[in-house]
DNA sequence: AATATAAATTACCAACTGGTACGTTAACTT
DNA sequence: AAGTTAACGTACCAGTTGGTAATTTATATT
Protein backbone atom coordinates (compact mmCIF):
# COMPACT_ATOMS: atom_id res chain seq x y z
CA UNK A 1 0.00 0.00 0.00
CA UNK A 2 2.65 2.59 -1.40
CA UNK A 3 1.65 6.57 -0.86
CA UNK A 4 1.49 8.11 -4.15
CA UNK A 5 2.25 11.57 -4.57
CA UNK A 6 0.48 14.83 -3.31
CA UNK A 7 -1.09 15.91 -0.30
CA UNK A 8 -2.27 12.45 1.23
CA UNK A 9 -5.65 11.92 0.91
CA UNK A 10 -8.49 13.19 4.56
CA UNK A 11 -11.30 12.38 2.94
CA UNK A 12 -13.56 9.14 4.13
CA UNK A 13 -14.73 7.46 1.06
CA UNK A 14 -16.77 4.91 3.56
CA UNK A 15 -17.45 7.79 5.97
CA UNK A 16 -19.55 9.36 3.45
CA UNK A 17 -20.97 6.64 1.91
CA UNK A 18 -22.51 5.74 5.37
CA UNK A 19 -23.64 9.24 6.11
CA UNK A 20 -25.19 9.59 2.38
CA UNK A 21 -26.73 6.42 2.52
CA UNK A 22 -28.46 6.96 5.70
CA UNK A 23 -30.05 10.27 4.87
CA UNK A 24 -31.12 8.85 1.59
CA UNK A 25 -32.85 6.06 2.96
CA UNK A 26 -34.10 8.13 6.04
CA UNK A 27 -35.16 11.36 4.06
CA UNK A 28 -35.76 9.67 0.44
CA UNK A 29 -32.55 10.56 -1.41
CA UNK A 30 -34.57 13.13 -3.62
CA UNK A 31 -35.32 15.39 -0.30
CA UNK A 32 -31.37 15.15 0.10
CA UNK A 33 -29.05 17.75 -1.38
CA UNK A 34 -25.50 17.25 -2.25
CA UNK A 35 -24.92 20.39 -0.28
CA UNK A 36 -26.31 18.37 3.09
CA UNK A 37 -24.57 15.76 2.42
CA UNK A 38 -21.34 17.23 2.87
CA UNK A 39 -22.36 19.32 5.36
CA UNK A 40 -23.34 15.80 7.35
CA UNK A 41 -20.40 14.73 6.03
CA UNK A 42 -18.56 17.38 7.31
CA UNK A 43 -16.37 17.69 4.04
CA UNK A 44 -16.49 20.25 0.78
CA UNK A 45 -18.23 19.83 -2.24
CA UNK A 46 -14.82 19.49 -4.14
CA UNK A 47 -13.25 16.61 -2.23
CA UNK A 48 -17.32 15.06 -3.07
CA UNK A 49 -16.24 15.68 -6.89
CA UNK A 50 -13.01 14.17 -6.79
CA UNK A 51 -13.86 11.42 -5.16
CA UNK A 52 -17.30 10.90 -7.16
CA UNK A 53 -17.77 13.16 -10.23
CA UNK A 54 -20.52 14.32 -8.80
CA UNK A 55 -24.10 13.86 -8.00
CA UNK A 56 -24.86 10.80 -10.21
CA UNK A 57 -21.56 9.10 -9.03
CA UNK A 58 -22.42 9.75 -5.51
CA UNK A 59 -25.35 7.93 -5.41
CA UNK A 60 -24.23 5.24 -7.75
CA UNK A 61 -21.57 4.46 -5.10
CA UNK A 62 -24.03 4.91 -1.85
CA UNK A 63 -26.39 2.45 -3.89
CA UNK A 64 -23.58 0.22 -3.90
CA UNK A 65 -22.18 0.38 -0.74
CA UNK A 66 -26.21 -0.02 0.03
CA UNK A 67 -26.04 -3.51 -1.67
CA UNK A 68 -23.27 -4.62 -0.18
CA UNK A 69 -23.95 -3.64 3.53
CA UNK A 70 -27.97 -4.09 3.48
CA UNK A 71 -29.50 -6.24 0.87
CA UNK A 72 -26.49 -8.93 0.82
CA UNK A 73 -27.75 -9.88 4.10
CA UNK A 74 -30.97 -10.60 2.55
CA UNK A 75 -29.93 -12.33 0.30
CA UNK A 76 -27.37 -14.39 2.51
CA UNK A 77 -30.85 -15.79 3.78
CA UNK A 78 -31.40 -17.40 0.56
CA UNK A 79 -28.05 -19.17 0.75
CA UNK A 80 -29.17 -20.44 3.92
CA UNK A 81 -30.39 -23.78 3.21
CA UNK A 82 -33.19 -23.38 5.66
CA UNK A 83 -36.73 -24.84 4.76
CA UNK A 84 -39.14 -23.19 2.15
CA UNK A 85 -41.27 -21.89 4.77
CA UNK A 86 -38.91 -20.59 7.42
CA UNK A 87 -37.17 -19.04 4.70
CA UNK A 88 -39.36 -16.78 3.52
CA UNK A 89 -41.29 -16.23 7.06
CA UNK A 90 -37.40 -14.98 7.96
CA UNK A 91 -37.25 -13.17 4.98
CA UNK A 92 -40.46 -11.43 5.43
CA UNK A 93 -38.89 -10.48 9.34
CA UNK A 94 -35.63 -9.17 8.44
CA UNK A 95 -37.17 -7.05 5.65
CA UNK A 96 -39.73 -5.29 8.20
CA UNK A 97 -38.35 -5.76 11.45
CA UNK A 98 -35.01 -4.22 11.35
CA UNK A 99 -36.77 -0.61 11.09
CA UNK A 100 -39.47 -1.64 13.64
CA UNK A 101 -36.64 -1.62 16.14
CA UNK A 102 -35.01 1.26 14.61
CA UNK A 103 -31.88 -0.59 13.23
CA UNK A 104 -32.19 1.05 10.05
CA UNK A 105 -34.40 3.98 8.84
CA UNK A 106 -37.73 2.10 7.31
CA UNK A 107 -38.04 1.14 3.66
CA UNK A 108 -35.44 0.21 1.15
CA UNK A 109 -32.86 2.64 -0.74
CA UNK A 110 -32.82 0.42 -3.99
CA UNK A 111 -36.30 0.32 -4.01
CA UNK A 112 -37.07 4.28 -3.19
CA UNK A 113 -34.26 4.16 -5.90
CA UNK A 114 -36.30 1.81 -8.47
CA UNK A 115 -39.44 3.87 -7.84
CA UNK A 116 -38.12 6.99 -9.11
CA UNK A 117 -35.87 6.46 -11.80
CA UNK A 118 -35.95 10.24 -13.44
CA UNK A 119 -34.84 11.72 -9.93
CA UNK A 120 -31.70 9.71 -10.50
CA UNK A 121 -28.73 10.52 -13.30
CA UNK A 122 -27.30 7.76 -15.96
CA UNK A 123 -24.81 6.48 -13.92
CA UNK A 124 -27.25 5.45 -11.19
CA UNK A 125 -30.16 4.48 -13.39
CA UNK A 126 -27.62 1.59 -14.76
CA UNK A 127 -26.55 0.41 -10.94
CA UNK A 128 -30.13 0.25 -10.45
CA UNK A 129 -30.79 -2.35 -13.31
CA UNK A 130 -27.56 -4.02 -11.69
CA UNK A 131 -28.60 -4.35 -8.51
CA UNK A 132 -32.02 -5.68 -9.55
CA UNK A 133 -30.83 -8.02 -11.84
CA UNK A 134 -28.28 -9.27 -8.79
CA UNK A 135 -31.70 -9.73 -6.26
CA UNK A 136 -33.50 -11.55 -8.77
CA UNK A 137 -30.36 -13.92 -9.72
CA UNK A 138 -30.71 -14.94 -6.12
CA UNK A 139 -34.36 -15.56 -5.95
CA UNK A 140 -34.38 -17.30 -9.11
CA UNK A 141 -31.68 -20.13 -8.14
CA UNK A 142 -33.59 -20.36 -4.99
CA UNK A 143 -36.50 -21.14 -6.35
CA UNK A 144 -34.24 -23.71 -8.32
CA UNK A 145 -32.71 -25.36 -5.97
CA UNK A 146 -36.08 -25.62 -4.11
CA UNK A 147 -38.06 -27.34 -6.61
CA UNK A 148 -35.53 -30.09 -6.59
CA UNK A 149 -35.24 -29.97 -2.81
CA UNK A 150 -38.68 -29.60 -1.38
CA UNK A 151 -42.53 -29.72 -2.10
CA UNK A 152 -43.79 -26.36 -2.81
CA UNK A 153 -45.77 -25.72 -6.42
CA UNK A 154 -43.53 -26.45 -9.46
CA UNK A 155 -46.26 -25.45 -11.91
CA UNK A 156 -44.18 -22.18 -12.06
CA UNK A 157 -41.45 -20.98 -14.05
CA UNK A 158 -38.88 -19.64 -11.08
CA UNK A 159 -38.00 -16.81 -13.60
CA UNK A 160 -41.93 -16.00 -12.85
CA UNK A 161 -41.31 -16.77 -9.41
CA UNK A 162 -38.76 -14.60 -8.65
CA UNK A 163 -40.13 -11.65 -10.56
CA UNK A 164 -43.37 -12.00 -8.50
CA UNK A 165 -41.41 -12.39 -5.08
CA UNK A 166 -39.19 -9.08 -6.09
CA UNK A 167 -42.12 -7.08 -6.88
CA UNK A 168 -43.79 -8.04 -3.45
CA UNK A 169 -40.61 -7.35 -1.60
CA UNK A 170 -40.79 -4.21 -3.62
CA UNK A 171 -44.08 -3.02 -2.14
CA UNK A 172 -43.38 -4.15 1.36
CA UNK A 173 -40.73 -1.60 1.28
CA UNK A 174 -42.15 1.11 -0.98
CA UNK A 175 -45.34 0.72 2.25
CA UNK A 176 -42.92 0.01 4.77
CA UNK A 177 -40.84 3.58 4.01
CA UNK A 178 -44.43 5.63 3.81
CA UNK A 179 -45.46 4.43 6.94
CA UNK A 180 -47.88 2.14 6.35
CA UNK A 181 -48.28 -0.24 9.95
CA UNK A 182 -45.56 -3.35 9.96
CA UNK A 183 -48.38 -6.08 10.73
CA UNK A 184 -50.00 -4.58 7.26
CA UNK A 185 -47.52 -5.46 5.13
CA UNK A 186 -46.53 -8.22 6.88
CA UNK A 187 -50.08 -9.72 6.04
CA UNK A 188 -50.11 -8.58 2.65
CA UNK A 189 -46.52 -10.26 2.12
CA UNK A 190 -48.04 -13.84 4.20
CA UNK A 191 -50.84 -13.64 1.99
CA UNK A 192 -48.84 -13.09 -1.16
CA UNK A 193 -46.43 -15.94 -1.06
CA UNK A 194 -49.28 -18.30 0.14
CA UNK A 195 -49.48 -18.86 -3.84
CA UNK A 196 -46.33 -21.16 -3.25
CA UNK A 197 -48.06 -23.07 -1.00
CA UNK A 198 -50.20 -26.37 -2.29
CA UNK A 199 -52.14 -26.25 -0.16
CA UNK A 200 -54.83 -24.28 1.76
CA UNK A 201 -54.97 -21.25 0.14
CA UNK A 202 -55.49 -19.27 2.84
CA UNK A 203 -56.41 -19.95 6.59
CA UNK A 204 -58.84 -18.22 8.39
CA UNK A 205 -57.90 -14.80 9.61
CA UNK B 1 -74.30 33.26 -11.50
CA UNK B 2 -74.34 36.78 -10.37
CA UNK B 3 -70.63 37.71 -11.38
CA UNK B 4 -69.10 39.20 -8.08
CA UNK B 5 -67.71 42.87 -7.62
CA UNK B 6 -63.83 43.32 -8.95
CA UNK B 7 -62.05 42.67 -11.68
CA UNK B 8 -63.42 39.51 -13.25
CA UNK B 9 -61.31 36.58 -12.92
CA UNK B 10 -59.45 34.68 -15.83
CA UNK B 11 -57.31 32.19 -14.36
CA UNK B 12 -59.12 28.76 -15.06
CA UNK B 13 -58.91 26.96 -12.24
CA UNK B 14 -59.83 23.62 -14.36
CA UNK B 15 -57.52 24.44 -17.09
CA UNK B 16 -54.53 24.77 -14.72
CA UNK B 17 -55.30 21.34 -12.84
CA UNK B 18 -55.27 19.82 -16.13
CA UNK B 19 -51.62 20.88 -16.78
CA UNK B 20 -50.08 20.32 -13.33
CA UNK B 21 -52.30 16.45 -13.51
CA UNK B 22 -50.99 15.78 -16.40
CA UNK B 23 -47.08 17.25 -15.50
CA UNK B 24 -46.95 15.88 -11.79
CA UNK B 25 -48.54 12.59 -13.59
CA UNK B 26 -45.83 12.18 -16.04
CA UNK B 27 -42.59 13.67 -15.02
CA UNK B 28 -43.30 12.54 -11.66
CA UNK B 29 -44.85 15.38 -9.44
CA UNK B 30 -41.54 15.79 -7.24
CA UNK B 31 -39.67 16.74 -10.05
CA UNK B 32 -42.37 19.44 -10.85
CA UNK B 33 -41.52 22.82 -9.72
CA UNK B 34 -44.45 25.46 -9.22
CA UNK B 35 -42.42 27.56 -11.39
CA UNK B 36 -43.11 25.04 -13.99
CA UNK B 37 -46.55 24.88 -13.58
CA UNK B 38 -47.15 28.43 -13.98
CA UNK B 39 -44.97 28.28 -16.88
CA UNK B 40 -47.27 25.26 -18.92
CA UNK B 41 -50.60 26.76 -17.51
CA UNK B 42 -49.49 30.30 -18.67
CA UNK B 43 -50.20 31.62 -16.07
CA UNK B 44 -48.62 33.56 -13.20
CA UNK B 45 -47.49 32.77 -9.85
CA UNK B 46 -49.72 35.05 -7.63
CA UNK B 47 -52.73 33.26 -9.82
CA UNK B 48 -51.91 30.36 -8.32
CA UNK B 49 -51.72 31.50 -4.41
CA UNK B 50 -54.96 33.40 -4.69
CA UNK B 51 -56.51 30.17 -6.05
CA UNK B 52 -55.03 27.16 -4.35
CA UNK B 53 -53.11 29.26 -1.37
CA UNK B 54 -49.57 27.62 -2.68
CA UNK B 55 -47.86 24.46 -3.74
CA UNK B 56 -49.40 22.57 -1.01
CA UNK B 57 -53.10 23.53 -2.08
CA UNK B 58 -52.44 22.75 -5.62
CA UNK B 59 -51.21 19.72 -4.97
CA UNK B 60 -53.91 18.76 -2.96
CA UNK B 61 -56.46 20.17 -5.64
CA UNK B 62 -55.04 18.46 -8.22
CA UNK B 63 -55.01 15.18 -6.47
CA UNK B 64 -58.30 15.80 -6.18
CA UNK B 65 -59.04 16.57 -9.14
CA UNK B 66 -56.72 13.06 -10.39
CA UNK B 67 -59.34 11.02 -8.24
CA UNK B 68 -61.97 12.96 -10.09
CA UNK B 69 -61.18 12.36 -13.69
CA UNK B 70 -59.22 8.99 -13.32
CA UNK B 71 -59.34 7.03 -10.35
CA UNK B 72 -63.21 7.28 -10.18
CA UNK B 73 -62.98 5.19 -13.60
CA UNK B 74 -61.51 2.80 -11.66
CA UNK B 75 -63.72 2.29 -8.92
CA UNK B 76 -66.73 1.78 -11.11
CA UNK B 77 -65.33 -1.12 -12.56
CA UNK B 78 -66.24 -2.59 -8.99
CA UNK B 79 -70.07 -1.04 -9.52
CA UNK B 80 -70.20 -2.78 -12.60
CA UNK B 81 -71.89 -5.85 -11.44
CA UNK B 82 -69.80 -8.23 -13.48
CA UNK B 83 -68.78 -11.51 -12.74
CA UNK B 84 -66.42 -11.47 -9.89
CA UNK B 85 -63.24 -12.80 -12.55
CA UNK B 86 -64.31 -10.62 -15.00
CA UNK B 87 -63.87 -7.30 -12.72
CA UNK B 88 -60.52 -8.26 -11.76
CA UNK B 89 -59.07 -9.17 -15.09
CA UNK B 90 -61.05 -5.63 -16.56
CA UNK B 91 -59.42 -4.14 -13.26
CA UNK B 92 -55.67 -4.74 -14.56
CA UNK B 93 -55.93 -4.18 -18.33
CA UNK B 94 -57.51 -0.81 -17.25
CA UNK B 95 -54.59 0.11 -14.55
CA UNK B 96 -52.32 -0.65 -17.07
CA UNK B 97 -53.80 -0.71 -20.48
CA UNK B 98 -54.37 3.37 -20.80
CA UNK B 99 -51.33 3.91 -20.62
CA UNK B 100 -49.79 1.57 -23.38
CA UNK B 101 -51.93 3.51 -25.54
CA UNK B 102 -50.63 6.38 -24.50
CA UNK B 103 -53.92 7.87 -23.37
CA UNK B 104 -52.40 8.35 -20.34
CA UNK B 105 -49.00 8.50 -19.00
CA UNK B 106 -47.88 5.80 -16.85
CA UNK B 107 -47.93 4.97 -13.66
CA UNK B 108 -50.62 6.75 -10.71
CA UNK B 109 -50.58 10.33 -9.15
CA UNK B 110 -51.97 9.14 -6.24
CA UNK B 111 -48.84 6.10 -6.02
CA UNK B 112 -46.64 8.19 -6.50
CA UNK B 113 -47.68 10.40 -4.11
CA UNK B 114 -48.51 7.72 -1.22
CA UNK B 115 -45.10 6.48 -1.62
CA UNK B 116 -43.27 10.12 -0.80
CA UNK B 117 -45.72 11.35 1.72
CA UNK B 118 -42.08 13.37 2.88
CA UNK B 119 -42.43 14.90 -0.66
CA UNK B 120 -45.76 16.72 -0.04
CA UNK B 121 -47.31 18.95 2.85
CA UNK B 122 -49.48 18.80 5.57
CA UNK B 123 -53.00 19.58 3.25
CA UNK B 124 -51.87 17.17 0.65
CA UNK B 125 -51.07 14.21 3.15
CA UNK B 126 -54.36 14.23 4.44
CA UNK B 127 -55.78 14.39 0.91
CA UNK B 128 -53.93 11.29 0.61
CA UNK B 129 -55.35 9.50 3.39
CA UNK B 130 -58.85 10.42 2.21
CA UNK B 131 -58.20 8.86 -1.22
CA UNK B 132 -57.11 5.87 0.26
CA UNK B 133 -59.71 5.42 2.20
CA UNK B 134 -62.24 5.89 -0.41
CA UNK B 135 -60.53 3.20 -2.43
CA UNK B 136 -60.23 0.83 0.14
CA UNK B 137 -64.37 1.40 0.80
CA UNK B 138 -64.61 0.28 -2.91
CA UNK B 139 -62.85 -2.72 -2.74
CA UNK B 140 -63.92 -3.76 0.95
CA UNK B 141 -67.62 -3.22 -0.32
CA UNK B 142 -67.22 -5.11 -3.70
CA UNK B 143 -65.89 -7.99 -1.41
CA UNK B 144 -68.47 -8.13 1.08
CA UNK B 145 -71.04 -7.93 -2.04
CA UNK B 146 -69.04 -11.20 -3.93
CA UNK B 147 -69.46 -13.27 -0.49
CA UNK B 148 -72.63 -12.71 -0.90
CA UNK B 149 -73.57 -13.64 -4.85
CA UNK B 150 -70.31 -15.13 -5.84
CA UNK B 151 -68.09 -18.42 -5.17
CA UNK B 152 -64.62 -17.15 -4.25
CA UNK B 153 -62.61 -17.99 -0.65
CA UNK B 154 -64.48 -16.33 1.94
CA UNK B 155 -61.77 -17.37 4.43
CA UNK B 156 -60.52 -13.98 4.38
CA UNK B 157 -61.87 -10.70 6.13
CA UNK B 158 -62.74 -8.23 3.35
CA UNK B 159 -60.74 -5.58 5.14
CA UNK B 160 -57.89 -7.62 4.66
CA UNK B 161 -59.08 -8.57 1.24
CA UNK B 162 -59.09 -4.99 0.53
CA UNK B 163 -55.93 -3.92 1.66
CA UNK B 164 -54.63 -6.71 0.06
CA UNK B 165 -55.79 -5.97 -3.36
CA UNK B 166 -54.71 -2.28 -2.92
CA UNK B 167 -51.44 -2.97 -2.30
CA UNK B 168 -51.08 -5.07 -5.72
CA UNK B 169 -52.41 -2.17 -7.27
CA UNK B 170 -49.96 0.19 -5.54
CA UNK B 171 -47.35 -1.94 -6.62
CA UNK B 172 -48.23 -2.62 -10.11
CA UNK B 173 -48.62 1.57 -10.76
CA UNK B 174 -45.37 1.73 -9.46
CA UNK B 175 -43.90 -0.50 -11.18
CA UNK B 176 -45.88 0.80 -14.31
CA UNK B 177 -44.33 4.54 -13.75
CA UNK B 178 -40.93 2.76 -13.11
CA UNK B 179 -41.00 1.29 -16.70
CA UNK B 180 -41.57 -2.04 -16.25
CA UNK B 181 -42.68 -3.86 -19.02
CA UNK B 182 -46.69 -4.16 -19.13
CA UNK B 183 -46.90 -7.79 -19.36
CA UNK B 184 -44.59 -8.23 -16.40
CA UNK B 185 -46.90 -6.22 -14.36
CA UNK B 186 -49.98 -8.08 -15.46
CA UNK B 187 -48.37 -11.11 -14.99
CA UNK B 188 -47.13 -10.13 -11.26
CA UNK B 189 -50.79 -9.41 -10.86
CA UNK B 190 -53.03 -12.39 -12.10
CA UNK B 191 -49.96 -14.19 -9.78
CA UNK B 192 -51.33 -12.46 -6.71
CA UNK B 193 -55.24 -12.47 -7.32
CA UNK B 194 -54.77 -15.65 -7.68
CA UNK B 195 -55.30 -16.39 -3.90
CA UNK B 196 -58.92 -15.26 -4.51
CA UNK B 197 -59.61 -18.69 -6.42
CA UNK B 198 -60.35 -21.42 -4.09
CA UNK B 199 -58.87 -23.76 -7.13
CA UNK B 200 -55.99 -24.80 -9.05
CA UNK B 201 -53.28 -22.27 -7.14
CA UNK B 202 -51.40 -21.93 -10.11
CA UNK B 203 -51.94 -22.72 -13.81
CA UNK B 204 -48.45 -23.79 -15.88
CA UNK B 205 -47.23 -21.17 -17.44
C1' DA C 1 -68.32 60.31 -12.16
C1' DA C 2 -66.31 58.64 -7.98
C1' DT C 3 -65.43 54.71 -5.21
C1' DA C 4 -64.87 50.09 -3.68
C1' DT C 5 -63.39 45.67 -4.80
C1' DA C 6 -60.66 42.05 -6.49
C1' DA C 7 -57.96 39.86 -10.00
C1' DA C 8 -53.71 40.45 -13.09
C1' DT C 9 -48.95 41.14 -13.58
C1' DT C 10 -44.20 42.60 -13.04
C1' DA C 11 -40.50 42.47 -10.49
C1' DC C 12 -38.55 41.21 -6.74
C1' DC C 13 -36.88 38.31 -2.37
C1' DA C 14 -33.74 35.16 0.29
C1' DA C 15 -32.51 30.48 0.19
C1' DC C 16 -30.82 26.86 -2.02
C1' DT C 17 -29.26 23.93 -6.00
C1' DG C 18 -25.36 21.37 -8.58
C1' DG C 19 -21.06 22.61 -10.10
C1' DT C 20 -16.24 24.94 -10.46
C1' DA C 21 -11.96 28.29 -10.36
C1' DC C 22 -8.29 28.88 -7.86
C1' DG C 23 -5.08 29.75 -4.29
C1' DT C 24 -3.16 26.76 -0.42
C1' DT C 25 -0.99 22.94 1.72
C1' DA C 26 1.21 18.51 2.47
C1' DA C 27 3.34 14.95 1.00
C1' DC C 28 6.86 12.41 -2.34
C1' DT C 29 10.86 12.76 -5.93
C1' DT C 30 14.80 14.58 -7.62
C1' DA D 1 16.52 22.70 -1.26
C1' DA D 2 13.75 22.88 -5.37
C1' DG D 3 10.28 20.87 -7.96
C1' DT D 4 6.27 17.89 -8.77
C1' DT D 5 2.11 16.10 -7.62
C1' DA D 6 -2.41 15.98 -5.80
C1' DA D 7 -5.91 16.74 -2.23
C1' DC D 8 -7.56 20.62 0.43
C1' DG D 9 -11.32 24.10 1.04
C1' DT D 10 -12.95 28.97 0.38
C1' DA D 11 -15.49 31.56 -2.23
C1' DC D 12 -17.77 31.96 -6.02
C1' DC D 13 -21.06 30.95 -10.34
C1' DA D 14 -25.62 31.06 -12.79
C1' DG D 15 -29.94 29.04 -12.34
C1' DT D 16 -33.98 27.66 -9.79
C1' DT D 17 -37.00 27.32 -5.97
C1' DG D 18 -41.34 28.73 -3.20
C1' DG D 19 -43.24 32.87 -1.95
C1' DT D 20 -44.59 38.07 -1.86
C1' DA D 21 -45.00 43.41 -2.38
C1' DA D 22 -46.84 46.56 -5.02
C1' DT D 23 -48.76 48.57 -8.97
C1' DT D 24 -52.13 48.28 -12.64
C1' DT D 25 -56.55 47.07 -14.57
C1' DA D 26 -61.33 45.78 -15.00
C1' DT D 27 -65.51 45.27 -13.16
C1' DA D 28 -69.84 46.40 -9.85
C1' DT D 29 -71.82 49.69 -6.65
C1' DT D 30 -72.91 54.07 -5.13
Amino acid sequence: MKRSRGRPKILDRSHVLNVAMKSYWAQGFSNVSLNEVCRLAKTSKPAIYREFGGEDGLMEATLQHYYDQVLIGVDKIFASGLPFDEIIEFWISVSLDACANSEHPPGCLFVAMSNAPAAVGQATRKSIEDVREKVLAVYENWFEHAKRTEKFSKDISSKRAALYLHAQFCHAMARNAAGEPIENTKDVLRLAVSIFRTEPLLRKI
